[in-house]
Parts: C-alpha cells; structure tokens; sequence
DNA sequence: TTTGCGCGGGTTTTT
DNA sequence: CCCGCGCAAA
C-alpha cells in the first residue's frame, strides 16, 4: 500500500472509503483516474475479489485507461473486473439474460444510422411527410423519451407528450414510436438506447436477476457521473440499493452532454439520494499552471448550477495565454502552425508534436489546420468521431455478418440485399416489406418463400441470394470468426466489388476491408483472450459499440486535431482552443437557453483545462462554412477571460500582415495585385444559388474618414458602370449582419473575382437595399 | 433496374 | 461545401 503515501489527504480519502455511497468532485486535473485506480486496487488488496467490482465508465478509451493503469498496480487479476462502458456491460448481461425480454443472445445492436434509417422507411409507410419527421428529430425525440425511461406505451398514454408533440406540429410520433420499437423487437435488435432501457426493465421484471447482480456488484464505481443520464442512474442506483456501496466521481463543471440525455442533476441530487454520503473534494490540480488554472476558474464562475469547489494549484504562474486574431479561417490555420512550429523551436528539442492539440468545437474544422500543419511538415492526426466502422464498406461487411446470424435484423437485410449489385432493386424489396408487415412476418422468411409469396417472376435472384446467405450460415457455423468473415468477404462479392474499383477511393475502401478482416484476426490470433470462443459471434456482438477513438493510435509523434468532446480526459503540454467565435463556440443552436449556454461555457471550461503548460485561444473574423462567407464576432467566451492573464500574439511575418486593418490591406495586395476597396452601400438583387451577383452598386456621399481613409473604388467603378465583374457570397445568416446601417461595426467582405478570391476591407458602413 | 444530373437543404457534440 | 433526393434517360 505504498502508494497511499504518494496521495495527498482527500485523495487518500478517497481512496479508503470503501463501505456505504460516496461522491468524489474531482475537479479538472486533481488526480481522478489515479485516485480510480488506486481505489480499486486497495478494495482487491482488502480481499475483495475483482469479480465483485463493477467499475462503470463512458466511453471504452476511459474503460480501457483504466484497465491498464490498474493492471500495473494488482496484475493479471484485473481482468476479473467489471470494467467498461455502460454500454459494453449492460450488453453483456443482456445477451446472457434477454430472453427473459423476448430477446436472443445474438440481438443485433443498431448504430444511429440503423435506427434513423428504419425510422426512415417508416415514416415513408406511415404516408408521413419526410421533411417534417426528419429521421434524426423523430430519433432524438424516441431517445430521450427512453433515456427517460418512458416506455412507447406510457408515451402514449400520457396526454402531455402527445400535447408536445402536437405543438411541435408533430402529432404522430407517438405512433411512430411505437412502431419503432415493435420494428426493432420484431428485428431481434436493441439501440443504444434499448440497451440501457432494457436493463431498467430486466431489474424492475425479475426481481430474481436483479438480486443476483446486486449480490454480484458488491462495489459499484462510476466514473464521470455527471454525464449520466436517468436511465444510467436508475441502473446503478438498483445495483447498489443492496450494498449501497456506490462509489460516483464526477465533476459538474465537466458535464458536457446534455444532448445525449445526460442530466447534471444526477450530481446535484445525488446528496439527497443517500443521506449517510460521504463528499470528497478533490481540488488540487496537478495539470496546469497557476495561469491556466485562474483562467478556467474565473469563466466557470460565471454558471449558475455548480457545486462548491475551488480548483488551485501549487504549479508554476507559467506563461501568460496567447490570444491569436485571424483575418479568415486560412489564416487562423496557418497562425496556429506557425505557431506550434515556433513552440517548438524555442523548445529546443525537448517538445514534441504529441505535446500539442488543436481543439475545436466541430469537426468540419478540422481542415484550415490540416492545410496548414501539410505546408509546414508537421504530424497530425485527426481523432474524428467513428469513423471506421460508419465507412460504408465496413457496415456492408458486417451487416452480411449481423444478419447471417440474425436473420430477423431488417436493417442489416436492406443493406446487404443488392449490395453488391445483383438484380434487386427497390420496388422488389418494398414488396417483400409490405408481404413481411401483411403476414407478419419477417423478411427473411418472405425471401425463402419467395415464388409463394411473389410469384415467380422476381424469384431467381432472390434464391440466389437466400442461397448464398444459407451458405454463409453454414460456414459461420463451422468455421472461426476470421474464416467465416474472409469467406463472406469473398462469396458475396463485396471485395471483387472494391477490388475492382481502381480509384483512389475504391483502393481506400478494399484496404478498410482488409484492415477490418485483419481486425478479426487478430481477433481470433489474440492470446490475452484465451479461453474464449473465437466465433464470430462473439467478435460481432459488441463491434456497433466500437468508435474511431478505440484503435490504437500507436505511439506517433503527431499534433492531434480533435473536438472537444473527444478531448475530455486527455491532456497536453500546449493546447490551442480555436474558432473562439460567437455562434461557432458557443454553437448558435445553443443559444436559446441558459442551461445550453452554460453547458457550452462548461465545454470552453473542459478546453482550457486540458491544458498543462501554455494555452493558446484564437479566432477568425471571417471564414466559410458550407460555402458561404461568414462575418464573425468573437465569442462572448473571450470576455470573461480575464485580461490580465492575456498578451495578444507578437506578430511576426503573416501575423504582422494581418494584425491591423491597414498592413492587412498591404498585405493582401501585395498577395492579390490590384486590389479593389469595398464601398460603404451595396445593393444585392439577384440570387442564384448560394453567390449573389452583384451589379448595382451606389456610394453613399460621405464614407466616415476615420473608417475608411482611402477609397479607390476601383471595382466599384466598374459595377456602377453596370458590369458584372463581382459575385459576392453571403450566408444566410450574414445578410442580416450586412445591414449595419446606422452601427458603428465595421465590415469585412471578400469577393471573388474571376474565380479566385480577392481580399477587400472595408471599415465604411454598409448597406444593404433591395 | 441503374446511372447521371441538377437541385435544394443543412449545417454540434457521441455511446 | 457536401449530402441525399427526385427525376429523366439508358
């Protein structure tokens, strides 16, 4: 028990209470993962078997982190634990016990794509307007009914959600719910959603399984609790209710997902829950400097639902953060690399690039970085959300898989069923869609009937294909997970298919393919799981729960680009938190109320925490996105940074060039050639698609002096001579902030001409008429 | 039944 | 910008 003595006092704490319920606040880089693992080695040092300890986490790279630190610490017996997410573990208890709900062992587990694209096809059955039940509100609106716990059947006998829904203009959910989970049951599938709804019916059901895992679970940990939902919470509240010793840490100044269900107030009652709990805080950062630290600290105060914590530190002041002003999103890309190059220069060799991340608010941001990072050779990788096992190939794949061994998994069929092409198209799936609903039964079992049920017309492809399939279920039986996958690989023509595609797409999805069945058999190969079955139902059962994040990065030396939600947990020497601008970061849809705002700040809060020795904040005045320019104003985030702890970034090169308004004119003519100047009134009649031509303009008689010192219109002059020389590009949304009549807020425009974009400021008033 | 094209719409985070 | 959809033509 020596590392008890490395532990500081409530750490220590924290540590050793093992009996009745316990709260840990851990605060941002106070030691959590430590104190975790110390905890669970001390429990199996006071001889409580590792088989009796249920450690719960959220994602698989925190599970599998975890694992690994406490192996070091107990050894091999650690592999006895309950580790992992919630959705990994509740999947396995329902394999073992969902045929008390009805389900197989091998239910099939739909991934969001499965879920939408079924609720898809029913509204399409339904005769319901598509556009008003989009697949991704109809599913947003089902799962959080379910992490809710509300049943369809309680949904619909509840007149409040039907009177929400009816002011949503959305009347029908409650049907479509409903046949959503028929259609999923009728599949042998559960969601992600299933997965925990289930478990909360399979202990509220069977009181006899109930009681066997709450024997089993003597010890209960969950780790990042404020990121629970209700659904999540009832489980583990069950689970407990025998020993009652629950263990949650968390941090409410670290809850981040809201959107998936996750309800802050899991933490915030939790005290009144269990009366006799036990708090420890844990509020030493071990992570950042003093700066950092202070920063973080001043922009949480400004939410309202917190618990009482002060985070400090004993660290160093360290530097001050670094606030980078970009004219556009391409120099924001290129600030930054140039920024992390000089890091390192000054480093000497003792920084590396995996001392270095970019974070970002979404993913589509990733790209002036990357552009950026290329030009001046520097590593990355990009940690995107989950991407493997969403590529198109690898779902093919695997849903020949899922459904040879679950012949009831509709959305699997659908997939596979004219991929690769072979003759049967819409219209005949969507007869054997009605004929399965009509007969009640599944489509697989229409298929074998095909001639009785179709007439013979549509038969022969159709027995080809129930042939093959019957084929596969034979070599799945008899062969391991790799031999079966590399023979349904193969018989079903999909690798012929991407073998054949010689573009650089297609090369890319047949190695996918190749990588995926090399996963399988490293899968089958792999000696740490000796013992069990290397079917392939075992490989597939959880692979839907697979993400990006998981596979082994290994140990390059790259700068890594990712959101913040992915950052979480993670920490690096330098962090640089960009595209700091109103309606970005905070997001624009979270906006309407106050807990969303407070839940962006907390994830601005999750940002600057990551870091350890230096931050970097930066934003862009304006940038595209989705094609269209957009003004930006920085983010409201950047005005409760206290100034103090801040130095704008010494211009060196292109900084110097776009520092102020004026070199940035220079500068970009020096780049462009001629450089036309802006007017300060614009008129914009014609729309054609996204780019407004602009062929009228007029100048108002005095542009203010002080805004706009020299005027050479010179592409103002052509226009006004009626030529069409410009094509302007608004967003939406930026019409609305062109029309700064009477504002003192300056403007920034780019316009294209002759195809390439040609820099103008303009510090006039602009007008927009028409 | 498949393919190609033009159009319009949506733009967040993840198990 | 990137996608998915609907439609027309092969």
């Amino acid at each position: 028990m020596s590392y008890l003595a490395t532990l500081n006092e409530p750490q220590r704490q924290a540590v050793v209470t093992t009996e009745g319920p316990l709260m840990i606040i851990a605060g941002a880089g106070s030691g959590k993962t430590r104190v975790l693992t110390y905890r669970i080695a001390y429990l199996m040092e006071q001889g409580i078997e590792p088989y009796n300890i249920l450690a719960l986490t959220f994602t698989n790279k925190a599970a599998k982190e975890m694992q690994h630190r406490i192996e070091k610490v107990v050894g091999n017996e650690a592999r006895s634990l309950w580790m992992g997410t919630f959705h990994s573990v509740f999947s396995k208890i329902l394999r073992f016990e969902g045929e008390k709900l009805g389900y197989t062992s091998n239910f099939t587990i739909y991934d969001t794509d499965d879920s939408q694209s079924l609720i898809k096809s029913i509204v399409k059955e339904f005769n319901l307007d598509d556009k008003l039940y989009k697949p991704s509100v109809v599913f947003n609106r089902i799962s959080g009914a379910k992490n809710r716990l509300i049943s369809w059947q309680e949904y619909n006998r509840n007149p409040i959600y039907a009177a929400e829904d009816r002011e949503q203009q959305k009347p029908e959910m409650g049907r479509l719910y409903k046949a959503y989970a028929e259609r999923c049951f009728k599949a042998n599938a559960m969601d992600f959603d299933d997965l925990l709804f289930n478990t909360n019916v399979l202990f509220r059901d069977h009181l006899d399984v109930l009681n066997k895992y709450q024997h089993k679970f003597r010890y209960v940990m969950v780790d990042e609790f404020q990121d629970t939902n209700l659904s999540q919470y009832l489980i583990t509240r069950k689970l407990a209710a025998q020993h009652l010793n629950i263990c949650v840490v968390g941090d409410d100044a670290q809850s981040i997902y809201s959107f998936r269900g996750a309800d802050i107030q899991n933490i915030l009652n939790f005290e009144k829950d269990y009366p006799n709990l036990n708090i420890v805080r844990l509020e030493q950062n071990y992570r950042s400097t003093k700066t950092i630290v202070n920063v973080a600290n001043k922009v949480i105060a400004n939410n309202q639902k917190q618990l009482r914590k002060e985070v400090w530190t004993d660290n160093d002041t360290g530097d001050l953060i670094e606030l980078i002003k970009a004219a556009t999103d391409g120099d924001e890309g290129r600030l930054v690399a140039t920024s992390i190059f000089e890091e390192k220069m000054r480093g000497g060799g003792q920084i590396h690039n995996k001392d270095f991340a970019i974070l970002y608010r979404t993913n589509s941001q990733s790209r002036s970085f990357e552009e950026a990072l290329r030009k001046l050779n520097i590593k990355y990788r990009i940690v995107a959300g989950m991407s493997f096992y969403q590529r198109k190939e690898i779902k093919d794949l695997l849903a020949y898989l899922r459904f040879t061994l679950n012949t009831n998994d509709e959305e699997s069929l659908k997939r596979i069923i004219n991929t690769p092409r072979r003759g049967i198209g819409d219209s005949t799936v969507a007869k054997i869609v009605i004929t399965a609903n009509e007969k009640n039964i599944s489509l697989w079992e229409v298929i074998c009937k095909a001639t009785t049920y179709l007439g013979s017309r549509i038969g022969k492809q159709l027995e080809d294909f129930m042939l093959m399939i019957k084929e596969f279920m034979v070599t799945v039986s008899k062969k391991d997970a790799y031999e079966s996958a590399l023979h349904v690989a193969n018989k079903s023509g999909l690798l012929k298919e991407l073998f054949d595609d010689k573009t650089v797409e297609g090369r890319a999805r047949y190695e996918n393919v190749q990588e995926l069945l090399n996963g399988i058999k490293e899968f089958v190969d792999n000696p740490n799981t000796e013992g069990q079955l290397k079917t392939l139902p075992v490989f597939l059962q959880d692979v839907a729960l697979l993400t990006n994040a998981d596979e082994n990065d290994g140990d390059d030396d790259k700068v890594t680009l990712m959101t913040i939600h992915a950052s979480k947990g993670l920490e690096f020497k330098f962090v640089y938190v960009v595209g700091l601008e109103e309606d970005l970061f905070p997001s624009q849809m979270m906006l309407s109320n106050r807990n969303d705002l407070e839940e962006e700040r907390r994830l601005f809060y999750v940002a600057i925490t990551r870091a350890e020795r230096k931050l970097f904040l930066s934003y862009a005045l304006q940038r595209y996105r989705f094609g269209n320019l957009r003004f930006c104003e920085p983010s409201r985030f950047l005005d409760e940074i206290d100034s103090r702890y801040v130095r704008t970034m010494k211009p060196s090169s292109i900084r110097e060039a776009i520092s102020t308004p004026q070199t940035m004119t220079n500068f970009a003519h020096k780049k462009y050639g001629e450089m036309p100047q802006a007017t300060n009134a614009t008129r914009m009649p014609a729309t054609r698609g996204n780019s407004t031509v602009v062929n009228k303009v007029t100048t108002t008689s005095n542009p203010t002096p002080t805004e706009n010192p020299n005027f050479v219109p010179t592409a103002v002059e052509k226009l006004k001579a009626g030529q069409q020389v410009l094509h302007l590009k608004f967003g939406k949304g930026t019409i609305k902030r062109m029309d700064l009549e009477g504002t003192d807020k300056k403007a920034i425009v780019v316009f294209e001409q002759h195809g390439e974009k040609v820099l103008i400021l303009s510090f006039a008033k602009l007008m927009v008429l028409g």
